[in-house]
Order: structure tokens, then sequence, then C-alpha cells
DNA sequence: GTAATTACCTATAGGGTATAGGCTGACTTG
DNA sequence: CAAGTCAGCCTATACCCTATAGGTAATTAC
């Protein structure tokens, strides 16, 4: 039979699109396997094992998902660039619901030393940065936008959001605006230099 | 052998104990049929299969919440009320990461139809009507701050704080009067009556 | 006291993870 | 170019988990 010719990167890429097809729960060696044309133990040559296949799906996602972002922030400051790093998330998750779902969990080891996520973080705090925050400041506000728009994100992925009224748009944008507001209005801590 | 003389709420609230000892993805049946020194068919007489389960501790965790965060912002109002209602969602999602981790899934049919989750938003909504939000702008507050706690909480437990320096309690402060503050100069939208 | 119900059991099928070990084709190497 | 090496897939197997079918003992109902 023509080899297949797989890869750790083609594996991890096809369950990636299973991910986002039937949930991240779905990604099974088995799955993968049968839609790879392979059977189950070939997966091995690739893979340490299915804890090490969900890790690289985590890797994946954090390495898009700052490639998005950083070209939704580039060239905007401000409200635009808050609004451009938000929606990059919010698209992400829709478009790729499995990979997202990757994300929602403590990452693996190959998933924290790619960097990705300390990527993703800079690129928060270079948002910040336009606002005028102090370091403190900007690791704060970090983790309460990190917090919003990922809060937000997994409510209307689960349905919170379904048995009220206005559509998950219209508060999205809300809270946006909120956030942008509570950034430019911060409280500075006393004796604080902004920049650095 | 002395009948262990099970019922469905004894078998979701062991299975709720083990989700809280060794996270909700070890929840298994064979897992909690052990436990409770009982073959795995034997659960079969009293939950339906594993989803329905995981769903009743789903509901067991809703209604649990609901009654915390209930006590916890009984007799406050404004940033109190407020910060009860964040704290008992952090207390709990500490004390029981398991039950806690079983709330951020999409929920199954006796979790929905238990009305915790609407006893839940009922309850922010009281916390909310003590700003003097209209109804519209309380449905986007409640997701807003829902969002805010859900995502920290997670964040929080998948280890994405781990690696800054400042303890996430002085972010969790942090946030919560950034809220505060954001609920009490809420925008209002021209002319709106703030009560009912 | 007998019959029905209940709550557990064993047996079994099927699918998933993981390891061991075999086969083949391609690439290195003298 | 022949022989060895190795990568990449395979089969076989063990074990765990879900789920169903059907049996048995004890309690309850009448």
């Amino acid at each position: 039979m023509t080899s297949p010719h797989l890869s750790a990167e083609a594996v991890i890429a096809d369950a990636a699109d299973l991910a986002d097809a039937s949930g991240f729960d779905a990604v099974t060696l088995s799955a993968v396997a049968r839609r790879l044309g392979v059977r189950t133990p070939s997966l091995y040559s690739h893979i340490r094992d299915l804890a090490a296949l969900r890790d690289g799906i985590t890797a994946l996602a954090l390495g898009e998902l700052s490639d998005v972002v950083a070209v939704a922030i580039a060239g905007r400051s401000g409200k635009l660039a808050l609004r451009g790093l938000a929606d990059a998330h919010r698209t992400y998750s829709t478009r790729s619901p499995g990979r997202w779902q990757s994300l929602q969990r403590r990452a693996g080891p190959t998933a924290v030393e790619s960097g990705a996520a300390r990527r993703l973080v800079t690129l928060t705090d270079a948002v910040l940065l336009g606002y005028g925050l102090s370091a403190v400041d900007r690791v704060h506000a970090t983790r309460l936008i990190g917090s919003t728009i990922n809060g937000f994100l997994t409510l209307e992925r689960v349905g919170s959001f379904d048995h009220s009224t206005p559509a998950p748009g219209a508060s999205w944008t809300v809270a946006l605006d909120a956030l942008d507001t509570l950034l430019a209005s911060w409280p500075r801590t006393s004796h604080d230099e902004p920049p650095q």
C-alpha cells in the first residue's frame, strides 16, 4: 500500500480538525487513525500517547490564536486594538471550536514550552501599553480582559446566553465598550510610572 | 453481602466527590462503582448512562452554587453584594473543583430543567438591581460579570496566572473593584426607566 | 405463603489505549 | 551494487470502560 507518510504535525493537524468538527472530547487515537486511513498503533510512531496528541492540539491552537491576534492588533491602538484583540479571539472560538476547547484545560509540557502562551500575553500587554498603564496595572488588566473574553466565549459556547433575549453579539459590544472606558479611566496607583 | 442501598442521588453525590478529588474527567461508571463497593452494571438501575451521571453532577453543582450565592448576597447590596456573589463563586470553584468543572460544558436536559441555572441568573439580576440598571442593561451586565467571574476562575484553575508575579487574589480584588465602578457609572441608555 | 418487585449479580459484546513484535521498502554504506 | 539498517506501517494482544441481557436473592404486597 502507498505509505500515508505521516508526521507528528500531520497527525496533530488532523486531530485538530476532528476536534473542530466533532468536539475536543471526540479526539481519540482510533478516530484519528481511521480518518488517516491507518491502524491505531501506527500513530504511536509519531505521537507518544493520547495526552501528547491533545497537548499538541493545544500548542497548535495557542500558536494560531497568537497569529490571528497579532494581525488583528497590528497598526491599531486603544479601543480599536482592544476590539481587534477580542474579536480575533471570538472568531477563532467560533471558527475553530474544538481548537478553542483545547485551550480550556491545564496545558501540557509541549504547549507551555512552545512559548505561544507567553507570546499571547505579550500581545495583550502591547494593547494595554496603549492605555498608558503601569507594569503592575497591566498584569491586572491583562488578567481582567483575558478573563472577560475567555469567560464570555465559554458561556456563549455552552449556551448560557441562549435563554435571554438580546443576541450575544450585542452584549459583546457592550462588554468591550465597558472594558475600554475602564482602561481609559484606570485608577492609577499613586506614584507609578506608566511606560516601560 | 449487605446491600449498599443505592439511589440516584447517592450515586451522583459520590460521583461529584470523585470529580472534586480526581477531576471531572475521572468520573467514570467503573470508578464510581468501585468507590461504592458495587459492580458497574448495578449503577444502571439508578442512572441511565454516563451522560446522565455527568448531567446529574452539573445539576447538583448548579443547585449548590445557587445556594451559596443566595446566602452570600443576602442582606447586602451594591459593591458588597457583588463581592459576595463573586467570592461565593470563587470559593465554590476552589473547594469543589470537579463540580465547578462540570459547569463548563453544555448542560444536559435534567440540569436545565432543574431551574437552578435560572435561579442563579435571578440572583445575579438581584445584585444588579441594586445598581439601578434597566432591564436590558441588566442582561448585558449579567453577562459581563458572569463572563468575568467564570473566565477568571477557569484561567486561575488551568494555571494561566502561574507565571506572572502578583498573586491571583490581588487581581481578583482589582477586577471586582473595576466591575463595581463600571456598574456604578453604567452608561444609561437615554430614556430607560431603571426599575422593574 | 406466594407473587411481584427490587437491587444486586455474572456474562458478554464492543470500542478505546497501549505495548510487543513482525514485515517491507527505502536509504545508507562500503 | 549488494548488504545492512532503519523508518513506518502492520497484526496480535492485554486491559479498561460502557452498555445490555439475563439470573438470583431478599424484601414487600396482598
